[in-house]
DNA sequence: CAATCATATTGCGAATGGTACAACGCTATT
DNA sequence: AATAGCGTTGTACCATTCGCAATATGATTG
């Protein structure tokens, strides 16, 4: 870990976060506790690559379009989003839901693509979007393939944030929850995280077994629930069909 | 400038670059001709805040997810007006027509912005005028990342309403004109809305390549079609600039 | 199955490069 | 005009990073 280049990333992920603050010289230095010359140069640096980009009268930073680039590159490097493109569509047109796919970065699950279905109202993520693991159908796949002592690790010290009261906040309630996912090959988010919003998705295994994606939908309650059965069986065999693309078995 | 910030982001450029070489921790090391533990700690700080990851055999670094939730931060800062403005502006000088920026809502092309030019005989939309997608330059340009599946969905069931003698009513050759608009990269509207006045629009497109809004220019129909060569290239390259800033390649 | 090679990862002393401090410049505000 | 608040640049010291070498891991060979 290279001091430096930490505090340059704590920078931008600071940006990215705080979108409200108005994020001059001063405040970045009052955030990272370092000398205001130091902050300078590592944000002067950042702006070099564009990855920020300081305001034309010089006050404010914020994020830079290098960030689209990279984005860009990403898309075209990743192959498992090429390998979902046909699967979304076809949840999505099968269950007129929204459907998107998702990855896991640490604690977060972030979506990496999406297929928007014809209804108006419609759960609306984004692609890039991140949401918790504990508390959505596709963080509880996401992580179905670890065990017991692995999930253990993973939300140790972590305070599992409550969202509604369905929201599993505890680490064992939530380790049998996803024992029960692995078992099920689905997972279902009954409200846990926004009310009157349920969602439905099943991992996507690669051919050591490891979930390395998840692919769901969701929508109100009322239609999801409504015709739960029908829509299990559809996102669950999306799900098996590109695990066996990526040769799980 | 500071050193391991610099050679940290030169990684992260080279990787998103170089999407065919497989990069391991020598070929990185050879890229940035420092000692090989250098990189890796360099790479280990760059993968502890997602931005690149590795291979879980750890043989290939690829670019990381966190990439994406930079994007999407980048994305809900930046108002596209904003970035727009300047292109505006020299669209509407070049050209001496008024230039204006849409967004699609739904069935319709709605103008977020606009630049006056000083001609005093020329079209006048203002910012919230919503028009129809079929029978606009900047309609059409909104419309033409969609493949032909997605446009018959689109326009299921919907009457194209005529309004001149040259107003495309057929989803049919709709969907021909929009596919030559993707093609060409730009779309003219010729007098298919209103008498005597053409359009000229081109699409601004983000790094995921779906269109986010079109750029474009109307004026009295001999004006534009005097010098519709120079004017297409003005409003192209527009268009164009503008979705290298978003990404698009 | 041992041996060898190729690669990633870690420990550690040396010195480079980053930091803090201070000085400077710019703009706005009184 | 003076002051204050910010961003920017110069510099010397010393913490951090670097390169080297050792170790770990895993693949490939005979």
């Amino acid at each position: 870990m290279i001091q430096s280049v930490e505090r340059a990333l704590s920078l931008l992920d600071h940006i990215a976060e705080h979108p409200e603050s108005s994020h001059n010289l001063a405040e970045m230095t009052e955030f990272l506790g370092v000398d205001k010359s130091s902050v300078f140069r590592l944000l002067s640096t950042l702006a070099k690559h564009g990855l920020v980009r300081q305001d034309e009268s010089r006050k404010t930073y914020q994020l830079g379009f290098g960030i689209y680039s990279l984005a860009a590159a990403l898309r075209s490097q990743v192959k498992i989003t090429e390998l979902a493109a046909p699967f979304l569509k076809r949840v999505a047109l099968a269950t007129k839901e929204n459907a998107h796919l998702a990855v896991r970065s640490g604690l977060s699950a972030v979506f990496v693509d999406r297929e928007r279905a014809s209804k108006t109202i419609a759960a609306n993520t984004s692609i890039g979007d991140s949401e918790e693991l504990h508390c959505t159908a596709v963080g509880k796949c996401l992580v179905s393939h670890l065990d017991r002592a692995a999930i253990g690790l993973l939300f140790e010290g972590v305070e599992l944030t409550r969202y509604t009261d369905r929201t599993i906040v505890d680490v064992e309630a939530l380790a049998a929850e996803i024992a029960a996912v692995k078992a099920a090959g689905y997972a279902v988010d009954a409200e846990e995280y926004e009310k009157n919003v349920v969602c439905l998705a099943a991992p996507v295994r690669n051919f050591e077994g490891v979930v390395e994606a998840a692919i769901g939908i969701s929508g109100p309650k009322e239609r999801m629930e409504a015709q739960m059965d029908a829509f299990v069986a559809i996102v669950r065999d999306a799900g098996l069909e590109l695990s066996a693309m990526l040769g799980a078995r």
